[in-house]
DNA sequence: TTGCAAAACTAATGACATTCGTTTATAATG
DNA sequence: CATTATAAACGAATGTCATTAGTTTTGCAA
């Protein structure tokens, strides 16, 4: 009587994909999985290699759309205006999909060659935006890991509910990113 | 033939803490955490109210031993340099302490008034050092957010692997809190 | 048409948190 | 000093979870 199903590992995921928008990322249990798939939770295992491989696949497709919004973000400017706009695109993703969001951050602990490459694209758009300006492959290092840890714990922190105070929150953002921007542009007189 | 143990809130919360330390906060087990009690996990339900009340005090008493830390570095400083002390005091606890900083971390999700006490208490420290310098607490608060966006991003990224990198780890850490020591320092001059 | 591999199933295991009802030991009371 | 009430520990059970083993079914290819 069971009949198959199209089941394939990058269907399930896109599955994994929707329910952890729907339920949260710890909603995505193989029960739950395996019923919206109209399949016994046993038959998974036959495509995917667990959870954890199920919330890698996660991880992954979160980073791709990560990447492609900042990448979008950054198109046609430079400089401290560039890093804006990537700013405004980061913290627009983790708006809009807080679940994949944490599954971006959670994915680092699991190490997982796929996940390190998806990382590294992200982290490369952003060296692409600030080399220009800062010539050198070490400065632009050090300065990416600064933006990027303003990024991450800003989203974090707010999503967390640390920024619930009366002081409006855009404002914390903006004079934050400013910063960011002024500090890369004004690079270009002195070596910091 | 069951002889009463100790066995206080206060004290389990203890435990909780050095299984955390040793096991991971994931570690933190019923099971586990009765049998290092010399009890079995029902009898805990005696003295606490479940899994998630013992990871809130593991997370309370991460957050207190944070703000302390904090605190001592900031003594006698002012300004920049104060500044400075505290951030290499936050990212120190983070590295010594993982798993709690982990707790500290994760707790805010969880509404819990004493939680969001203990959270204040710790932005009270960042703003005693910030608002002599910025004088109002409107311009404290937005640049406050800044720093504990900043740090926090910091070190759960440096903790999760994605500064794996061959640049120097500790020179981005540094510049980072230059650049924001800085930021403080010159404020006096025009409002950003 | 037959057979074989892929994929679904049933059933079971072991970890987990939690609850219920019972028993025991201690401390307070007479 | 005896008794009793209560706090605390217990055994046993429930339900959820991921995962595995072994079995059955299906659909395609020979």
């Amino acid at each position: 009587m069971p009949p198959k199903r199209g089941l394939t590992p990058a269907g399930i995921a896109d599955e994994a994909v929707l329910l952890a928008e729907e339920r949260g990322l710890d909603g995505i249990t193989v029960q739950a999985l395996a019923d919206r798939l109209g399949v016994k939770p046993a038959s998974l295992y036959n495509h995917v290699d667990g959870l954890g491989d199920i919330l890698r696949s996660v991880s992954r497709l979160s980073m791709l759309q990560l990447e492609a919004a900042i990448r979008d973000a950054a198109v046609g400017l430079s400089g401290g205006t560039a890093l804006k706009g990537v700013a405004l695109a980061y913290r627009a993703f983790a708006h809009s999909h807080p679940e994949l969001y944490k599954a971006y951050i959670r994915s680092a602990s699991l190490e997982d060659p796929e996940l390190e490459e998806a990382g590294r694209s992200i982290a490369r758009v952003m060296h692409r935006v600030v080399l220009p300006t800062l010539g050198e492959m070490d400065a632009s290092v050090h300065f990416v890991r600064g933006f990027r840890s303003a990024m991450h714990g800003f989203v974090s922190l707010e999503e967390a509910g640390f920024f619930h105070g009366k002081a409006d929150v855009e404002q914390s953002f903006r004079q934050m990113t400013d910063r960011l921007a002024n500090a890369l542009d004004e690079y270009t007189a002195q070596g910091v």
